[in-house]
This record gives C-alpha cells, structure tokens and sequence, in this order.
DNA sequence: CAACTTACACA
DNA sequence: AATGTGTAAGTTGT
C-alpha cells in the first residue's frame, strides 16, 4: 500500500483558460517586448504555473491547451460559446510562445483536434487517478468541477487572478455548491453557462437547482418528475426540457480520449537551459528564469560547477612554456591577458595561458617570454581564442605578430545567432556547455571563489570552441574561415594604424561653433523673449506648443515631437523664425559635440585610433566605437571641415578613398536577374536617370533633378522595405502619387518585386535569410500572428541579404587589399572602413600601385551579373579625398 | 546613478 | 508606416 506522501502526484493543466485569465489580469503596457510582442498572458500563466510546481512538487505535468474554437461540440450544437467575442490578436500570438517555453521547461504540451483542452484534463485524471496518483487538475473551467473526488483535486483561479488558486476537494465543492463533484454537471445544465451560450431554465439559479437535487436524487428524477413541480419555474422546466438533456450532454468531459502519451510518460525532465534562456531572453522575461529553476528543485545553470575537471594550470617559465606550447600537435587555446585600460596608455600583456583539452599552463608575460615564445606564436600551429582582437592588439604593440588562429567563439557565436548580445565566453560558457565559468566574486575584498586562470580560460575556450564547431553549419564555417578571421588580422591593423586628424583644426572649428551656438541661442531667446534649454525636447514642447501656440505634431511616446523633420513641417505650413533658429542651433551643436569628442579622441600619436565592433551588427556589417568613425558628417560645408581635418599622416603622401558606387542595387540586380536593372549597370548610364527614363517613359536625357530624385528614393526605399505611405512621406508627394510612382516603377522592374517577394517567402521557410557568400540570418517572426512583428521582420528580412552580401563584399575586398599591399611589400595601408568606402594612406611613391590594387581588389572582390563599379579619389585630407 | 527617451550623424 | 549602426543630452525612476 503506498502511503500519500510517497504517492506520485499528476499536475494537469488547461493552458488556455489560464493564459487568457492572465491576458486580461495583466496590463499589456508592462509587458510588451521591444520589437511589440505582448507577453502578459505568458508571464501570468508562467508565474502561477512555476509557483504550482514548487507548491505542489508533481512528479508527472502535462498542459493542455484548445486547437481552435471549433470541436466536437460545436458541431453538436453550433451554438455553443457563439457568442465568445473573437479571441483578440494580441492573445492568440502568445499561445505558441508559451508552448516554446513549457517546452523548454520539458512540460508536456498537448493538444487535439476537435476536442478541448478539458476533455484532455478529465482523460489524464482518470487515468492518473486509476493508476494510482494523486491528481491535481487546474483549470478555470467549471466544468472540470465534474472531475473531483478523493483521488482528483481541482485548483480553480478565484477572482482576484491566476495567482490565488482555491483548491476544490469533494468537500470544498459539496460546501460551495451544495452537492457532490459529480453532480455539479447537472446543476449547471438546469442553471445554464452564459459563457458558453448555454442557456438553462429560466429564473432557475444555483439555490433552486440544489433544491431540486436534494429532493430528487439526480437530473433523471428531476426530469420525470418535471409535472409535479409547481409555479412559474416548474413551468419554465417543462418548457426547456431539451435545453437541459442538451446541457448536460454538453458538459460532460471525455474521460477516453486517445493520447499520444499516457500519464506515466509525463514526468518531469531537467529544463532545457539553452533552449529557456533563448526564449525568455525574445520575450524579455529576467526575473522568471531562476524561479523555473528553483520550482524545478535544480540550480541555475549558472551555479552549475564544471561538467569536466577543469585542469590545474601549470606556472612555468618562458623556456618551458614555449617548450610546451612547441610540442603540441592539435589546437591550442590561447589567452593573453592585459593590463587595463584605466592604469593609462594602451593594453599591453601581462600574462598568458595555452591549453589543450588535458593540461593547462600559464606564465607571466616577460621580455623573455617574447622571444622565446614569439615563433610559435608567428607560426601558422593552430590557435584559438575567445575575442582575439583586442588580445592579438595587444601583443602587436609590443611587437609580437600571431598567425594561425583558426577559431574564435566570439566570431563563431555571433555568426551563428547575430541578434545574440552575449558573446564573451562567460556566456558562452553557460549557453553550450551548459556550466558556469569559475568567476571571483568581484563584491569580495578577500573573494570566496576563486577566477579561472589564463590558462583555465584558454582550456574553457577550446571546449567552446568545439561545442560551436559542431554547431556551425558549414556555410557559416566557410564565412568563418574565409571572410571573419581574415577580416579580424586587418582590423587589427587598421585599429593600430589610426587616422591622423589635426587637433589644431579641431580645436579652432570647436571653438567657432560655439561662438556661433551661442549667437543663435540669444537670437533665438529673443525671439521667444525668455531663455530655455534648446536641447530639451519637453522644454521645447512648451515654447512650440504652448507659448506660440503651433500646431501639435506627431506623438512620441512622452509627448509631441520636436525632431528636424517635424520642425521643417511646421515651417512651411505655420513659418515662424523660432523654428529656423532652432533648427541652426541643433545643426551647430550637433557638429560641435562630433568636432569635440573627435578632439579629445586624438592620442599622443596625432592619430584617432577607433575600435571595429566585427559581431556588432546582425547583418554582417562592421560598426565603429571610441569613436565612431563611420558617421562623421559630410554632407554639409561645415561638415566638409570636419572631414578636412582628417589628414595624411607624417611619412605617408596622400589619402586615398576608394568607393563603391551602388553596390546595394548592384547587389539587387544580381539577386533579382531583372533584365532592366541589369542593363541600366551594364549601359554604364548614370542609374537613376536610366531607371528615370524607363519609370517616366521619357529619353534618359529628358530626365528631370526632380524625376531622379523620385526614383533615386524609391530606389534606395526598395531595399528597406518601402511603402507608399513612406515614401511618400519621404518625397513630400501624395500617397496616391508614391503608389502610383511603385506601381510604375515595378510594371518595368517587375522582377525585383519578384526577387523580394520570393527571398521574405524562402526566409520564413527557412527561418533565416542567406547571402551571397553564405551568411546567414535568423528570423523567427516572420511566421508570427502579431503584424507589427512580422511586419517588421519581413522589411528587415528583404535587407538582410543586400545589405549583408555588400558587406561579405566589402570584407573580401578589404582582406585581399590588405594581404596585397603586404605581400608587395608596400607601406600604404588601409586605415578605415566606411561600409562602402575605404580610406588609404598612400606611402611616397606608390599611388600609382596603390590605386591599381584598391580598384582591382574591390572590382573582382565577387563576380556578380553586373560589374562593381568603384570611384577612387585622392587628397591630402579626406574632404579633398572624398570628390 | 542607471535606464530610458529623443534626436541625429553615417552607410 | 524605411534597413543597419553609435553617441550625447535630457528626463525619470531607484
């Protein structure tokens, strides 16, 4: 005989019912993604469903959920629940989420055809109670009442929300309804279930229902004896005979339906750490994930110790580390550690620790080491790092090259999820060994846990490295191995190159932008008679909207909004000089904070040196911190100052830039194969009075400035996703006239809406969108019920693969320059990126070989159906340069 | 003091 | 309601 506390305890759950009562128990402002997934339903349901677990500790789970709205029953009577309102969007896109997340916590999710969620709870319990279990049913469907007895509790949501569940033994139930669970079913078919659009006897309510029980004995003897019941009711009962056999037929659960799994299949598995922490991180849930953990009894992955011994790492000296790291034959993970930032100058190593999957050894780095190290390290003997860039910088300062690295997890992570912030091999660490790497408690004077040592994390590395390998399709490995690790050696180079830039220049435009800041500002106070803060939008607010009493403008989400574009709205239709003040006023202080932080980014070598984020973006393009060096302005003739001020360095002749001219509709054409497009490059006609001529049916050199600059538009809107709201928006045209304006231009460029239809239709196939070179990226919501986020995800997904083929482009043709220039032995070097442009410096008398290696590099960097066309221009600075 | 919001520079 | 980035300043909440 098992005893209560050893009996195996079945949880079973109605998903449905439970995620909608939270749907509405929860504001959907607080629980709205970034992207606009709502996720208040799964929050809610998850919150009760994880403190159920740890309340109850089941040892068996499964949830139910409704396929839709029709079963079995609707088909029996296809009044019932007609009058539910329709299920709201927002709600019915969370439902797959959820089942994600139950999914990774390794619940069972079930669901059938034709048959509700309940009927799916009633055949669990009766099975579980049968075989024995202790059985807890949550639901927030009354009818489930029907299945409680001594064996079989029901946990009902009571009215405050999801997280107050009353348990409903046969006790509870007889002293809530008055009579047994079993005969609940029969109350609500003489009373009736609104909700379901189940009508009952009239004026006949739960008290006389039970009345009527009690002096019978069932619904069948209530029924026979209908004739004797007296008044109005006894009437009303005769009369809706029908609606009460209906009822109760209605409201009985199917305790037979046929499963996929039977009870003893649901118990509960250890949660899929990777798969959770993914899922929880799209829908922005932070606090839940160590409550799953401590509901499941287990700690969080981040407490896990080490799968694996982690090897004790070995202090050796120089002679025999490099000894050591000579007699090796596989791979070697590698980790060199630096001095901080902070203690002044740039990184230079400290120490350094190798690995291989047996044994880890470290030592300080020394003079010494240098050298006796330097020939492995300049050997092509296989390396591999977690983020070698900054490491690889470190040591190239002091004069230590390193080739043969073949893998980098910080690379490899990011090409295989792009959207992923974490990198470091910490969450590497976490994500594909599932184990926490030994970190000291920073928090600690005198920490409790000690910090993996360098030559701990090389061997941490290595493990990564290979779990990543495996995860690597060999498309991505090819991107890997032939565009990211190249890549990554000429970026170090271009990083410790730096750009020379004159702080002389600098220092007088900041000082002149500020005079005349300033003389804008009192210009502007006096036209608004009182002084504000001009940067402060809500200041703004007041003046624009209040004080001069301008009509209100687009909403953001604190209020109107005060940006350039908005402003030069309100110009033309209500002019006043306070908005061409204004508008001044943030040009010339926006140029003079670039001119400023450019300044005091200048080093005591004269030279800006800028960091590449190379898994900064999602589409596989670079991006430029400390500074930035991809957004300096250009497009104005004080900006072209800034620019002026980026110069030649000391022993170097001239600046060289080199561009490609439309590589995204290029890039369009050749994925398109549209026969127009192909011709307009291959004509060497200027593209968009040939794209012009065709869309306006006139000679090329009938092309009006403002035909181009409306097809110029819609050209450059293709590629992001446009529609005729936008671009009429961005051409100040009627919608009418945008739409008009795409559907001509599509009636000649029809395959491009081809091309674009078919890539977002292949990328929801696939889950992901490809480039021309391979790389690819994820979308998983351009199957999702919520509109604004397939939406969103369709545009990003048509950019996806031209922006990011120009990008693979771009870094072939920066690898093969810059390998090229060495392997001939010349001094100029590629000193800046800008997605589409380069930046030279052109050592004394190379230009000539320079400029024949930047055109032909960038020319042949890939072979598509149209040529890449690039521009090369030459100066002493980047202004002169840039025309 | 950190997180969020607005605005704006570039491709 | 047109993709992808990074930075700064103001505002608001802890």
């Amino acid at each position: 005989m098992v005893t209560d506390s050893t009996k195996p305890t079945l949880l079973v759950v109605d998903g449905h019912s439970l995620a909608f009562r939270a749907f509405f128990a929860l504001p959907v402002e607080n629980f709205t993604t970034k992207d606009g997934q709502h996720t208040n339903g799964i929050y809610g349901f998850l919150s009760m469903f994880v403190n159920l677990l740890k309340a109850e500790q089941p040892t068996h789970v499964a949830v139910a959920f409704d396929t839709s709205r029709v079963s079995f029953r609707t088909r029996q009577y296809p009044d019932y629940k007609a009058t539910r309102a329709e299920t709201p969007q927002e709600f019915q896109g969370q439902i797959p989420l959820l089942q994600d997340c139950l999914r990774a916590m390794n619940v069972t999710v079930l669901q059938k055809e034709d048959i509700e969620a309940d009927d799916i709870l009633a055949t669990l319990a009766t099975q579980g109670a049968d075989s024995g279990y202790s059985v807890l049913v949550c639901s927030g469907d009354r009818d489930t009442i029907q299945l409680v007895d001594d064996r079989v509790t029901l946990l009902y949501p009571s009215v405050q929300g999801v997280s107050q569940l009353k348990r409903y033994d046969p006790g509870a139930v007889q002293e809530r309804y008055g009579v047994p669970p079993e005969q609940y079913p029969d109350i609500a078919a003489l009373v009736g279930e609104t909700s379901d659009n189940l009508p009952g006897v009239p004026k006949v309510g739960e008290k006389t229902a039970v009345k009527w029980l009690t002096q019978f004995g069932s619904l069948d003897a209530i029924i026979e004896n209908a004739e004797s019941i007296k008044g109005v009711v006894g009437n009303n009962l005769r009369e809706h005979i029908d609606d009460v056999r209906r009822n109760r037929s209605l409201n009985r659960l199917l305790r037979d339906v046929e499963l996929p799994v039977t009870v003893t299949d649901l118990t509960r598995g250890p949660v899929d750490a990777e798969a959770l922490r993914d899922i929880f991180a799209r829908l922005e849930f932070r606090t839940l994930l160590p409550r799953v953990y401590d509901a499941f009894g287990a700690p969080a992955p981040e407490e896990q110790a080490p799968q694996v011994a982690v090897p004790a790492a070995r202090e050796l000296d120089a002679a025999a580390l490099a000894a050591w790291a000579e007699s090796q034959n596989g791979e070697v993970g590698v980790t060199v550690v630096t001095t901080t930032g902070a203690t002044g100058g740039a990184p230079v190593p400290t120490r350094i620790g190798l690995a291989t999957h047996e044994e880890a050894v470290e030592a300080n780095w020394t003079p010494q080491l240098g050298v006796a190290l330097g020939p492995w390290l300049a050997s092509d003997r296989p390396k591999v790092f977690a983020s070698a860039k900054p490491q690889l910088k470190s040591l190239r300062r002091i004069g230590v090259a390193v080739t043969g690295v073949v893998f980098d997890t910080e690379l490899a992570g990011w090409l295989i999820r792009p959207s992923f912030p974490d990198k470091t091999l910490a969450d590497l660490v976490a994500r594909y060994l599932g184990e926490k790497l030994p970190e000291a408690d920073p928090t600690q004077l005198v920490p409790e846990t000690e910090g993996a040592t360098p030559a701990q994390l090389s061997w941490f590395t290595l493990r990564v490295a290979d779990a990543l390998a495996a995860d690597l399709p060999a498309a991505l490995r090819t991107v890997l191995d032939d565009i990211e690790l190249p890549t990554m050696m000429a970026l170090i180079d271009m990083e410790l190159a730096g750009v020379a830039v004159s702080h002389a220049a600098l220092s007088s435009f900041s000082a002149e932008l500020g005079a005349r800041a300033e003389a804008i500002a009192s210009a502007a106070y006096a036209t608004i008679e009182r002084e504000v803060n001009l940067g402060s939008p809500k200041q703004l607010q007041e003046v624009l909207f209040d004080q001069l009493g301008l009509p209100k403008t687009r909403k953001t989400k604190t209020g109107y909004s005060t940006d350039a574009a908005v402003l030069a709205d309100l110009q033309e239709t209500n002019p006043h000089p306070f908005l061409g003040q204004l508008l001044e006023h943030r040009e010339v202080t926006k140029l003079r904070q670039i001119v400023e932080s450019l300044d005091a980014a200048i080093g005591p070598d004269a030279r800006i040196h800028t960091t590449y984020l190379q898994t900064g973006s999602q589409t596989g393009r670079l991006s430029s911190i400390d500074p930035n060096l991809q957004n300096i302005p250009v497009r104005t003739e004080d900006s072209r100052r800034i620019r002026a001020a980026f110069t030649v360095g000391d022993g170097y002749e001239t600046l060289l830039t080199a561009d490609y001219s439309q590589i995204e509709m290029r890039i369009m054409a050749h994925l398109s194969e549209d026969p127009g497009l192909i011709e307009a490059f291959r004509s060497g006609e200027d593209l968009h009075r040939f794209v012009g001529a065709r869309v306006f049916g006139v000679d090329p050199s009938a092309v009006t400035p403002a035909m181009r600059t409306k097809v110029k538009a819609m050209s450059y809107g293709l590629v992001y996703g446009l529609s005729a709201f936008g671009l009429s928006k961005q051409l100040r045209i009627d919608q009418s006239e945008a739409k008009a304006l795409m559907q001509e231009y599509f009636a000649r460029f029809g395959a491009v809406r081809d091309y674009l239809r078919g890539s977002v239709e292949q990328a929801r196939i696939d889950g992901y969108t490809t480039t021309i070179f391979g790389r690819r990226r994820p979308f998983p919501d351009l199957g999702s019920p919520n509109r604004v986020l397939r939406e969103n995800a369709q545009r990003a997904a048509l950019n996806a693969p031209i922006q990011g083929s120009a990008a693979d482009i771009m870094k072939i043709a920066l690898v093969r320059i810059h390998d090229e220039l060495r392997a001939r032995s010349l001094s100029s070097r590629v000193l800046l990126q800008i997605h589409d442009e380069l930046v030279v410096e052109v050592a004394p008398g190379e230009w000539d070989a320079v400029e024949a290696v930047v055109t032909a590099r960038m020319g042949d960097a890939a072979e598509l159906s149209v040529p890449l066309d690039v521009q090369i221009g030459r100066g002493h600075d980047w202004n002169a340069a840039g025309h």
